[in-house]
RNA sequence: GCGGUCAUAGCUCAGUUGGUUAGAGCACAAGAUUGUGAUUCUUGGGGUCGCGGGUUCGAAUCCCGUUGACCGCCCCA
């Protein structure tokens, strides 16, 4: 047994778990870019202070954090948001809007590990910055939608459920809390799927019990799946403020609609995630039949970027963990095996026809084949095993019968056929064969 | 940070009330096979039984500690 191992919650990728990885990353950047949105990378080491001024004193307990030796108090980092506001304000005069943004990074939580949560993993990450409106949320869910559907998932895999803090907010002050009371109850209802009426014992606690007729209302509030719903209940509660959310409510889930993506998305209020600084709507996406962790999550947070220097500016993001998207992958049978396949396998014959097929080899390679032959020498026999455990369509053979020909002898281990091919027009012949597929 | 379960080969596991040299399948490697593919047969490498201590004539097996994994709580940006 090692004498050292990795440290708890920290991966070590082997070449096909490296190949699961990318093809993971490959296809959030390709989709993140099909919707226009710029990638960019940041520092892994940042200063203790950002994460506490985003999220209080109390983050610390959860981070990697030491004093380096110029004394200074670093982390590294849990997330990307709070660096990225601090780009994206620095420069905020200077770039084009909206500013679309995304990043693929690796963060590191000090925390217990436990399925589908390591204490470091990746993220995609997608904001969008300057734009008020819904319309900004539209893109946002529509792109995390597209993430997960771009790797097979439909919606018998997935969900996103929308829930939106600012209609609790109004609904809850419509009620009569004040805004002490509007947080833990926040609270509560972040709490109740899983603690059922426990949830509700810390609010008691502290503001005194819940009318019965209150509690009705907020568990009613809860059970709430359709924009029908949502707007009857409201209806008689009224308000200005009230009644232009609901038109931006409206206007989120017309335009998933028009987009074709209503089937992955669900009114549910019982998200309220549990951070203070979202500021309107919020977000989270699960595997349907609720055996996972939360796969992504985001959410508006309109003064964050304030908060930490920049100028006043809007913003809405959201981001997509690795480890549960990688463990519904696997369950669906998802994840793709076979990446690391050659185009073209040499079959060497001897030392001397070696010396012969290295030319080739190399050419081929040059021009972009994926090109193996065995590194030592190898019984001819066993040689179309490993072509054919290569994966290679074309076994290329030169053994001294052929080369005495002038000939290298081509086998395309699909259907087994051979043909031979003058050794001066192996590459044209290689070209025609994969130009022609 | 707190509680529960577990830890034997690269992987999945077997290993009797404690008994002498710890096994199987898969995987890997070599050969049968110096000119043709996933089969078959033979053979091989690989273990201080997570680690440390204790009980015992004797420990993979029992006891204590420790580390790690998994499950739950707290947290989940």
């Amino acid at each position: 047994m090692a004498t050292f191992q990795s440290l708890p919650g920290f991966r070590e990728f082997y070449p096909d778990a490296l190949a699961r990885r990318n093809h993971i990353f490959r296809l959030w950047r390709q989709t993140a870019s099909t919707f226009g949105f710029a990638e960019y990378d940041a520092p892994v080491l940042e200063p203790l202070e950002l994460y506490k001024t985003k999220s209080g004193d109390e983050i610390e307990a959860q981070l990697f954090s030491f004093t380096d030796k110029g004394g200074r108090e670093v982390a590294l980092r849990p997330e990307m948001t709070p660096t990225v506001c601090r780009m994206v304000g620095a420069k905020a005069n200077a770039l084009k809007r909206p500013i679309k943004w995304f990043s693929v990074a690796e963060y590191y939580r000090y925390e217990r590990a436990q399925k589908g949560r390591e204490r470091a993993f990746f993220q995609f990450n997608a904001d969008i910055f300057g734009e008020p409106g819904p319309e900004a949320e539209i893109e946002l869910i529509a792109l995390l939608t597209q993430c997960m559907c771009a790797f097979g998932l439909t919606e018998q895999d997935f969900y996103v459920r929308l829930s939106d803090r600012n209609l609790w907010f109004y609904y809850l002050e419509a009620l009569g809390l004040d805004e002490a009371k509007t947080r833990a109850m926040l609270s509560a209802v972040d709490k109740f799927e899983k603690a059922g009426e426990d949830a509700f014992k810390a609010y008691e606690e502290q503001h005194g019990p819940i009318g019965a007729e209150l509690k009705a209302k907020i568990l009613a509030f809860l059970q709430i799946k359709t924009l029908a719903a949502l707007e009857q209940t409201l209806a008689p509660v009224g308000g200005e403020k009230l009644a232009a959310r609901l038109a931006d409510w409206r206007k989120v889930l017309g335009g998933l609609e028009a987009m074709g993506l209503a089937r992955y998305v669900e009114v549910d209020l019982g998200v309220v995630r549990g951070l203070a600084y979202y500021t309107g709507f919020v977000f989270e996406a699960f595997d349907r039949k609720g055996e996972l962790r939360a796969i992504a999550g985001g959410g508006r947070y309109n003064d964050l970027v304030a908060k930490l220097g920049g100028p006043e500016l809007p913003a809405v993001g959201f981001a997509i963990g690795d480890v549960t998207l990688g463990l519904l992958l696997e369950a669906r049978g998802l994840m793709p095996t076979l990446v690391n396949a050659s185009d073209i396998y040499c079959v060497i014959g001897g030392e001397a026809e070696r010396r012969a097929a290295f030319a080739d080899i190399h050419a081929l390679r040059a021009a972009g084949y994926r090109t193996d032959y065995p590194i030592r020498e190898v019984a001819f026999g066993k040689q179309f095993k490993l072509a054919s455990e290569s994966g290679a369509k074309l076994a290329l053979i030169y053994g001294a019968d052929e080369l005495a020909k002038g000939l290298v002898k081509v086998r395309n281990m699909s259907d087994r056929a051979e043909q031979d091919v003058p050794a001066a027009q192996v590459m044209e012949f290689v070209r025609d064969f994969f130009g022609g597929e």
